[in-house]
DNA sequence: GTCTATAGTCGGATAGAC
DNA sequence: GTCTATCCGACTATAGAC
């Protein structure tokens, strides 16, 4: 009966990466301690026993999962992230651009950043990598570190970068990593505060739609704060 | 040894309280699965088995704690609440004050319920609270309902008055609603990603001094948002 | 109202056959 | 590598004396 997406009879019959996801499932839903290792052995189609086998406790298997994710995510902000550096060298070298044309550049790419990261909080693929985050965040742990490291660190980063260039900074601020973290919550609540988010909107569910509509209102925010002309 | 801050021993020798200001505590701490029995009748001082007999449940002394906490945040919040109220009313009647004048006043109402809700997030008494509060947000359990409806969405809902009469409309859009939405989350996001936020300020905790730059930057946000003259 | 003691349950980890 | 069976510890809830 149903069988599912993940067939752990492959050849190499990867259950070690079935558990992965299934434990991403588990603990994103319902938290670390509230997971059990019979519930995401099950899901997974796979043995209890093999979680110490392959992670040595559940502890192993949570921080095997969280960086999972943080691979993952870098994989699909890396692409933007390398496009905003090289971008903006091309645009550094460029010294006969007009600084008015440059800022607008620069807010683009700012943008940009604020897109990916509002798809990837909403998207329904990612819903549970973004509930483990979340909680990460309150109760830093063990895969705290690597998480920050890989992750945070490069995106928060770039975004001062591009807030600093705005406001005609060489290099960040503190004002300017402050405004980067505000831009960064205006998106976030949408994850964080979703229950509240979804009834007071009268929405039903956070879909494309929304993320459009949240995406704009963001862009919106944005060209007021940094004073960029925006349609 | 070490006599704590509570006696239950008070005459009344309200155990009944204690237990749930220590439920407040480690649930905020530990989340609702890891959170003890045993360790909240400790930290209470009082016997385990009380927690059955004055609530039930484990879960019973979980919603009772929630709706103290929203009960406090109805004291917190009811007096600024009230006075944007009577002050909106006021500013109505007033006929004869010229438009400017008045969207400066909104403004500054708005900043308030901002700053009230920014205190709140980061003052260390309240902080186990907001944890409760976010965890509750993500995984809306039985005492959600209770919540939203006594102090959320009376806040969100005045907030969001004032954005429309700033925007010079009598009730407020959906476009308004989310920008609200967008203003919470600039004050949020300092709470719910807190451990990324002093690792990428470089702080060590946020308290009254960092709450003060937090206020500014929001406030500055805003007006820009909004198309108000501030300072 | 408060206590002790314990029943009943469940989850994580391990031993050892295959 | 994968399985079954089981141990051990921890937690919630209850029974019942005071």
């Amino acid at each position: 009966m149903q069988d599912r997406d993940e067939d752990p009879r492959e050849p190499g019959g990867d259950t070690r990466s079935a558990l992965i996801r299934a434990a991403i499932e588990a603990f994103g839903r319902d938290g670390y301690e509230a997971a059990t290792t019979k519930a995401i052995a099950g899901a997974a189609n796979a043995n209890q026993a093999l979680i110490s086998y392959y992670f040595g406790s559940k502890e192993g298997l949570y921080v095997a999962a969280v960086e999972h994710i943080a691979d993952q995510i870098g994989a699909r902000m890396g692409p933007i992230g390398e496009c905003v550096e090289s971008e903006t060298r091309r645009l550094e070298a460029e010294l006969s651009m007009p600084v008015e044309d440059r800022r607008i550049r620069y807010f683009d790419l700012l943008c940009q950043m604020v897109d990916g990261f509002a798809e990837m909080l909403t998207d329904q693929e990612s819903a549970a990598w973004a509930q483990v985050l979340v909680r990460e965040q309150q109760q830093p742990g063990p895969a705290f570190d690597a998480l920050y490291g890989r992750v945070q660190e490069r995106v928060l980063g770039q975004m001062a970068r591009l807030v600093a260039r705005l406001n005609g900074e060489s290099s960040p601020s503190a004002a300017d990593r402050l405004t980067v973290l505000t831009i960064v919550g205006q998106v976030l609540v949408f994850r964080t505060a979703r229950a509240a988010v979804v009834r007071f909107m009268g929405w039903e569910t956070i879909r494309t739609q929304q993320v459009t509509r949240i995406k704009h209102a963001v862009h919106h925010n944005l060209a007021a704060m940094l004073g960029v002309e925006h349609e």
